[in-house]
DNA sequence: AATTCTTTGTGACAATGTCACATACTTCTG
DNA sequence: CAGAAGTATGTGACATTGTCACAAAGAATT
């Protein structure tokens, strides 16, 4: 991993909430953050590791999800650009082990501070305490729609939702493999690929290998909104 | 809903971690604090509410679950005795509705603080502060354990485990219903019924009206490991 | 004793998950 | 460049789970 110090224009960038508070989040940021390089498709964090740093994506994205022992995935949220990991805060608050797997899906810039020294901001920074905490309800309200979604939700509709959602707004080509996309919204490989089979007949997307092309968005729209 | 203040042996006794600290955490209590006495099989709150309050629970049992439109629901987690939801701690933090359904499933002796005041604690306070993130971070967890269980395990091994966990040690026989249990592990009636009837015909356990009695206790155990 | 409500049982069928392969496309390697 | 190896997708068969519709049994009420 590439280390080094990391200026105060590129902190701002990614954590616009700071620029609101007080100089000495920045300055504290800049002394003791470690920037870290992490490249692309690594191994972050596994089941059962202790977090000894708390860290702030800078760019780059994370998944963050839980494996089953027959390979079964289900992703839990994603990292991106000013985020942070709530199981990390977790994790070091409640002085456990870290229960999941990250992932870097893309090259990631991350700041971290040791965990001793995020403890010690919480009490001593109101806008940290106030970033943590917001951190946590939203996460924990993410994590929970993700119940709803498994729990209730067909796979067919499911499907649609994430199609729609990893679409880019200026793309209608998906680059990504069935395996992903089950992973992503915790089924398995096959059942994606045959419902995408079944949308490709019904003329609202074409498939080939590694992508996705979304012909006719409006049904694609109206499946993932499907009683 | 029966309002009182509250002593301070009372409160003692459900929160343990107000002995170890300073008075002041406890006199504010009381001063501050309504005591409710919310009757057996009341909705507390509804999805979409606000949350005026935050509350402790002093006894008796809430359940708090999402419901999908065609009526099935997964229960999210219980509180009891000593614990607090930190579902109404993140609204109030994030200033959001709450999410989901509680209901109490025996009679409830709570006391509530207005939620000004829980955010005023959290800046004044240590103890409080520590209570709060350590709540988050625990529920956490467990949420995050639910997700694992309904998107990987089968149900009847989930069947067999919630069967354990709501056994009480000194007595074989359960009062509950099919309903009820199905809820708890998010599948539908139907299915509960169905895989009791086979536990039965492998004589791990009889079943009647509103009851299911062990009598193979063992056999139900390894259900519950089954690959 | 009749009525109503709640709980449980069940068959049929749809949706999803699993397993075992087959097939096709890509990349690597000599 | 051909063949091999790796990765992604397709598919049939079958098990599990979910849904629907309705029957039957037990409990509570009148």
């Amino acid at each position: 991993m590439n280390k080094r110090k990391v200026n105060e224009v590129e902190i701002l960038d990614a954590l616009p909430f700071l620029k609101s508070i007080e100089q000495a989040g920045i300055r504290e940021l800049q002394r003791f953050g470690i920037f870290s390089l992490i490249p692309k498709n690594q191994f972050i964090t596994m089941e059962g590791d202790s977090c000894q740093f708390f860290s702030f994506v800078l760019s780059g994205k994370i998944k963050v999800y839980k494996t089953a022992e027959n390979g079964r995935e289900i992703t839990l949220y994603r990292l991106e650009k000013g985020q942070s990991c709530i199981l990390t805060a977790s994790c070091i608050l409640s002085n456990k082990k870290f229960p999941a797997i990250s992932f870097s899906e893309e090259a990631v810039e991350v700041i971290s501070i040791p965990s001793p020294l995020f403890l010690e901001w919480i009490d001593k920074y109101d806008f940290w305490r106030n970033y943590v905490f917001n951190l946590l309800s939203e996460r924990l309200s993410e994590i929970i729609s993700v119940v709803e979604e498994i729990a209730f939700r067909n796979v067919d509709i499911r499907l649609a939702q994430h199609l729609i959602k990893i679409t880019n707004v200026n793309k209608d080509e998906i680059q990504t493999t069935h395996q992903l996309i089950a992973g992503d919204i915790g089924t398995s490989r096959e059942v994606v690929s045959r419902l995408l089979k079944d949308f490709e007949e019904e003329g609202i997307l074409i498939l080939s290998r590694g992508s996705i092309k979304i012909i006719d968005y409006p049904s694609l729209n109206a499946k993932s909104k499907k009683v």
